[in-house]
DNA sequence: TGTACATCAGTGAACGCGCGTTCACTGATGTAC
DNA sequence: TGTACATCAGTGAACGCGCGTTCACTGATGTAC
């Protein structure tokens, strides 16, 4: 595997190059602007080349799921570690930051087939929701731990499509990231006067 | 105006027959399975007949997430009026429910660009949360009301949206309203032993 | 150290497909007189 | 009540497009002897 030469016939890793291409394309657009042939271009390969490392459209799809996974998984684990005892704001923070960095990445995610079918994807996104789950279920109460668990994975999930989808408007001063503090401090906070 | 006839050359009521028919097809699959062309088949017509009355595909893509906001805009009226003081149960059970029946409208209406780039699009999304945020008021505590209010959107719309992924499971015999009640009482009810 | 050969990773051309959209057109409708 | 005509709402054929995918192929690589 050598990468030296003018014009190397053999790519060298040809795997890895679709998957950074195909994640630029979703970057900067959305997954309908995501085609094999598009990201061969990207690769400077001919358009059936990809097929050599994945056996279809749905393949590389699958991939880029998983890679989705891991990265915010990775996140997750980071910001589990700064969250001190019952505070759960770094976490949802990593959550809503990673949908923000990579929204077409979080959408298929979330959205795409591939999730329902491919075991490897379930894989990948079970043991990310793992790492919310134990997380939260540190910080919960203990009588209602299941619904607490969901109600704040639910919130982060929901401020994250509901930003991604330009639902809570950012116009204002205020950042994005003291919003989301703000509403995970008073969801899960002690309730005052109602 | 008149639907009586063998073959009717003059359709009746097209535009409303091309709304139904791609509603039916998004009922059937995603949105990637609805063009114009297979709107136009439905409804018995010639495949470019659709475009005496919607501009583009774009233009009726925005009729169906507008339809689609009176329609939830209208489960929500109806929830509020159910939802006695302080408890905001119904409005998430409709939430919840209008997802899981229409899901790919659902997408549509949260995710596709035209709720970005459409003024009709983002008036019917903005009615339709206004009855949202009403409601969500009106048992917010006062000092946190902002806050409260995205709480509660965050929490119906990211169960809404988990559950319609499959990341919340229902192979439990407990059903989903069960399930999105607990939530929502949980989260929004007074805080209990930590 | 040199060579034959299996294997791997690419190429280039081609396929059929369904799509969005446009064009010139025609049949039906309703209104003015 | 009858007729000319503008207008509306369809038709049918065609366009170009980019796509996913397959095929027979070739250049490069590495390994056995």
């Amino acid at each position: 595997m050598s990468t030296s030469g003018q014009s190397p016939y053999h790519h060298g890793d040809l795997r890895h190059a679709c998957l950074v291409a195909a994640l630029e394309l979703l970057e900067e657009g959305d997954e309908t602007t995501l085609s094999i042939r598009e990201v061969a271009r990207r690769a400077g390969v001919s358009a059936n080349a990809p097929y050599r490392h994945y056996a279809d459209k749905d393949a590389l799809l699958a991939a880029l799921a998983v890679h989705g996974y891991e990265l915010l998984r990775k996140d997750l684990i980071a910001a589990a570690a700064q969250d001190t005892d019952g505070d759960l704001v770094a976490m949802a923070l990593a959550y809503v930051h990673f949908a923000l960095d990579h929204p077409a990445v979080f959408r298929l995610m979330f959205g795409h087939p591939c999730n329902r079918t491919r075991p490897d994807v379930k894989d990948a996104a079970n043991a990310t929701s793992a790492v919310l789950a134990e997380q939260i279920r540190g910080t919960a109460p203990k009588a209602e731990a299941e619904a607490f668990l969901l109600g704040v994975w639910a919130i982060v999930h929901g401020l994250a499509t509901l930003i991604l989808d330009g639902k809570i408007a950012s116009d204002k001063p205020r950042a994005m990231g003291a919003l989301v503090t703000d509403v995970v401090r008073t969801m899960t906070g002690p309730r005052r006067r109602r």
